[in-house]
DNA sequence: CCAATTCTGGACAGGGCAGTCCAGAACCGT
DNA sequence: ACGGTTCTGGACTGCCCTGTCCAGAATTGG
């Protein structure tokens, strides 16, 4: 019927994820997105009406990625306190094996722009409910098979879980030794 | 000797931190700075000389204020476990009063350009690291009153508690409600 | 009251920004 | 092979950005 694409727009998507994870929404030029997904101005402007509707997609393609692995890890089995460890201890490697210490995308985008844009807002909270929800999840699972004391809020508790992620992801931006961000995995796992 | 300024720097210093502060680095324009001061661009530039640099003020005087909250509540008695709490639940009240959920000023340019500007990266990490100082003294002091168990790494955990203020900073700039804040602050008491 | 010095307001410069536009290229169904 | 449609490269627009400059105003010491 007509010209097709030259590109795979969900590729871009992913790369344009990249070079927003890496500089930031304000900081980042349409130059920069150009550059990073190998598309020429018209093509982006053709497919992504804009900057910001480019940042929400990418936003959402990093939504369904982390969600996919929580998913992963309700699956794991074992005791809980181990995977949420290694859930965490992940993050600290993750973390600390990035030169550009980029953190957590949803975090950044909620620091950076969730108190001015709405819809920004409402995607990052989505994300943060759903680690909360993991975490709750496996913290009732916890408590059903006896490794968890039973009588403590798991909602909380899971909240207080997502506050160390957070934690690990903020500090581990300006932090290079690895026990800031490990010493906050030991005491929450000491904590359950 | 020749015509006196006629402001004071130290006022304005506190009035950009203020501008900075709702509006992150990048997206601030030198003249949302003099608007926000009351200075003309040649007032602003002859005191300041460039937008980085008053931010960097900014960010100095942000730690010499919340140093001093700091010091101010090493010197409260009573049990160490209320006034961490005390102390959280200040900050979730701060942050749900405030319309426009600013949140830490540290902490949001750690997370916007900790990972590219040195100075930056090293005037939060002292932040951080000073937050840290205060509550292992908190609970060192707890342990040795007997309120709290002796044998845990005051170091690890006070870490965790700056990591449970992080979540209540980054989760309270898309977050309404209130439980999603004070859960936080409820489980880490109950796991001191 | 004058001279030296510093401050102030506003105009200005150069560059980068997001987004548009158009001419030509590529494709597909017929 | 051709017509209709969509894509692509690059030039272009208008705006806003940080930082500079300068002419005049304000102040103080002598």
């Amino acid at each position: 019927m007509a010209r097709p694409k030259e590109f795979d727009p969900d590729h871009v998507v992913d790369a344009a994820m990249d070079v927003f994870w890496a500089g930031g929404y304000a900081a980042t030029s349409t130059q920069d997105l150009c550059a990073g997904t190998g598309l020429g101005r018209s093509s982006l402007y053709n497919t992504f009406t804009s900057k910001h509707e480019l940042y929400e997609q990418a936003l959402r393609r990093y939504g369904e990625r982390t969600r996919a692995d929580q998913a992963e890890l309700l699956e794991r089995s074992g005791p809980v306190r181990a995977i949420i460890r290694d859930f965490l201890l992940e993050a600290v490697d993750r973390q600390l094996a990035d030169p550009s210490r980029r953190g957590c995308l949803a975090l950044n985008a909620a620091v950076e722009i969730g108190g001015a844009d709405a819809v920004v807002a409402d995607l990052t909270r989505a994300d943060f409910d759903a680690i909360v929800d993991t975490m709750r999840a496996l913290i009732e699972r916890g408590q059903r098979t006896g490794e968890l004391a039973p009588g403590r809020d798991a909602e909380a508790l899971a909240r207080l879980v997502h506050g160390a992620l957070t934690g690990i992801h903020v500090v581990g931006r300006v932090a290079q030794d690895r026990e800031r961000l490990s010493d906050i995995v030991d005491a929450l796992i000491d904590s359950l």
